[in-house]
DNA sequence: GCCAACGTTGGC
DNA sequence: GCCAACGTTGGC
């Protein structure tokens, strides 16, 4: 079992999208490292789910679906997707600026390489998020 | 194989 | 809307 991170715009696909769908190909990944997060991820491992640039907080836990398949929108195959389905929501979301606050976070890549789009998590730093998210 | 230029992401 | 960070591309 692993933990994930994704990040999306809600703009461009957001969380309550993805609870109405009930499920969704996560493709579209064009980075060599967040593709090999993709193909790292196993069925049944957990996502946070992120909202970048309007939001900018951590707002649901999403479950792997389908391990990583040839991305159906990529011209190459050396691009996967994966499907991922919502879990729960979380009671309250955790914002970046939380997360940039505890030094437990320091190293995390969210804080570290604000631009990758899909990163692993460590088990502690998921536990911790969980937590942050029971609180007000 | 190096490195400058460029494009994109995403926080502010 | 701006700009920093950083990944990618392409010329040499």
């Amino acid at each position: 079992m692993n933990y994930w991170l994704v990040k999306s715009e809600p703009e461009a696909f957001s969380w309550d999208q993805l609870v109405k769908d009930g499920e969704t190909v996560w493709s579209g990944v064009r980075n060599y490292t967040a593709r090999n997060n993709l193909k790292a991820m196993e069925k049944g491992d957990l996502v946070l789910f992120y909202h970048s640039v309007t939001g900018k907080e951590i707002v649901g836990i999403a479950k792997v679906s389908r391990v990583a398949y040839p991305d159906p929108t990529a011209d190459s195959v050396a691009w996967v997707a994966t499907d991922i389905q919502p879990v729960k929501p979380l009671k309250h979301p955790v914002p970046l600026t939380a997360i940039k606050e505890d030094a437990r976070f320091k190293d995390f890549s969210l804080v570290r390489q604000g631009r990758l789009s899909v990163m692993p998590v460590d088990k502690e730093l998921y536990d911790a998020i969980l937590a942050m998210s029971q609180k007000a």
